[in-house]
DNA sequence: CTGAAAGCGCTAACAG
DNA sequence: CTGTTAGCGCTTTCAG
């Protein structure tokens, strides 16, 4: 495009570095030339050419520490594949990220690990305990950018989130519950981890909230507290299952995939079954007739949007327009593996 | 990255001038050095920054002509918004895109001014017609790169096509219907364009093709041509659900929505009910439980890739790496929308 | 066929 | 507080 810095520059009688400093918001403009050079900027419409800033920043070091589960956890690994991606894409800079898997360690080696690492921007998800809250707000308060994916940490000064939103997914496992047992007077059984995790909650109201505007017909018969284990849960299931002998549906808004299996197959019988994410048990479940929805978290966009946001944050300065940012909830069938 | 154009030149005892000719495969290079460069530029893993080649093109303009129906079909509209989007993200170019809308013009008209476009790239959704295919014929043939988008053409050297896989999305609309009418013998209506159209044939031997492999229990009652009007798309789906007592679901594979919804609610009854696409008629339709599901082909995808792709063809001379790219199809319920 | 030099738009370091 | 200058990595003249 033909307005450059220099076009900046010459309408407001200013030096190409003193229209740099304005935009940058750098200190050391007088007010009165940075209004002058704010309307010049206005006047011509100038944008930066990101290509030129890009060229001349790349000497520059980034480095960002990414904070998570680890590769042991299918979902984190998707997860992870976005973060490389998002790297790759930013090849053509000095970008490099740090990891520090958390799984398997305990919550103090963790927090060791995060109050030494040396970065200029941390993404982190971990659970939300007043442990770790601190732990992140120590970084925040360093000016330390942080954002928070695929759990969200209250009450510690991040830049943003960027995950699922829980409770729209909870509300469309209730449409494929409605779209499942049309019309008919039906009891559904709800599978979930602990409803004292916020997370969880989340789909359990969306799903029970969606349900009562608009399919009467269903009834919630049971909700199951399984701590995501496979004992709990298979024995949960089991056990609400034979107690009651006229079950339709089963929503799994969390616990664990394998134990749900199990009960279900035992009991000889087909539900309606809507599940949450992707794993090769939930293929073979959904390719079986088992399961004949899945709800879809895209993780690799947890993974990805976070990296992208955080460069943005430290090459340009631009903060996160939005203080969430949802990832898509996809509906799958067999048809879609 | 430290490995420059510099480094490599270096390493192979040329200029940069010269490594430029090697990596970007232009003439007046002596075989030799050319072996030479790309030895070094092999041992040091040398990949083009291209911040820097994106800054020193900024100069050049790149125009790319988008042939399609224009804004008043209410997709292409949705497809405009992605074609406008890749434009906006190329703004650090001197980047064009020059429109020929055809909806509303005679087939001659929108020929002569494809033939007299001057335009370095040129994508294109439009019948696969021997005139259309002539005409693309002969822009191809002027070393012209062309894409074809929503509706490939054939035979006619396009570089690749970007659209919805349309098998694909009949086979989706299967598995819906299976879980919409969970083991009970059913039949159902499939409401087609015309099954000439090849694009028309292809939802439909998706759709049955899938069903055939498990669903026993859903039987095609029939396959009503509509010509996609209203006129013959109400009088179709009327007279077949009338004739029928028994049908249970309705696949809209192509026809008219409001001639469909228009026989639908004269019917009185509700049908397990799968369309495609997604309009404010097909948006209430689901809120009010018309249509259970309808299956949306990313229209906003089917302009931006074709603009990127034309880009990357033009400015690095990358051709893409498909002959095919599909867009996403993506299942929506009322709670999507 | 090849090298040297200019310059794309921007930032950063140094003078003043 | 502001101007000047030197590149970032690449392409493109223009000489030779």
């Amino acid at each position: 495009m033909k307005i450059s810095q220099q076009a900046v520059a010459d309408l407001a009688g200013v030096s190409r570095g003193t229209v740099d400093r304005v935009i940058n918001n750098k200190p050391n403009v007088k007010p009165e030339t940075r209004e002058r050079v704010l309307a010049a900027v206005e006047k011509l419409g100038y944008s930066p050419n990101s290509n030129g800033r890009a060229l001349a920043l790349c000497k520059k070091q980034f480095t960002v520490t990414a904070v998570c589960p680890g590769p042991e956890v299918p979902f984190f690994s998707d997860v992870l594949a976005g973060i490389e991606a998002a790297k790759n894409e930013l090849g053509d800079f000095n970008f490099y990220v740090d990891y520090i898997f958390t799984y398997g360690k305990t919550s103090e080696s963790v927090i060791a690990e995060i109050d030494n690492a040396s970065t200029q921007a941390v993404m982190i998800a971990a659970e939300d305990t007043p442990i770790i809250q601190k732990t992140v707000k120590k970084v925040t308060s360093r000016k330390i950018p942080v954002i928070t994916f695929n759990s969200d940490i209250s009450k510690c000064g991040r830049l943003c989130f960027v995950g699922q939103n829980l409770y729209k997914s909870g509300r469309i496992a209730a449409s494929l519950m409605q779209n499942l047992l049309r019309g008919e007077k039906a009891k559904v059984i709800i599978v979930a981890g602990s409803q004292r995790f916020q997370a969880h909650k989340a789909r359990i109201d969306g799903f029970i909230d969606a349900l009562g505007e608009y399919a009467a017909n269903i009834r919630i018969a049971d909700v199951l507290e399984t701590n995501d284990e496979y004992e709990k849960t298979y024995h949960a299931l089991s056990d609400s299952l034979s107690g009651h002998s006229d079950i339709k549906g089963i929503y799994l808004a969390s616990g664990h995939i394998n134990g749900a299996l199990e009960a279900i197959l035992e009991s000889g019988k087909k539900y309606a079954a809507v599940a949450n994410d992707l794993s090769p048990a939930i293929e073979k479940a959904l390719k079986d007739d088992i399961f004949d929805f899945t709800i879809y978290q895209n993780p690799f966009e947890q993974g990805y949007k976070p990296v992208m946001l955080l460069f943005d944050y430290l090459l340009k300065g631009i903060k996160p327009s939005q203080t969430i940012y949802y990832t898509d909830n996809t509906i799958i069938t067999k048809e879609m593996i």
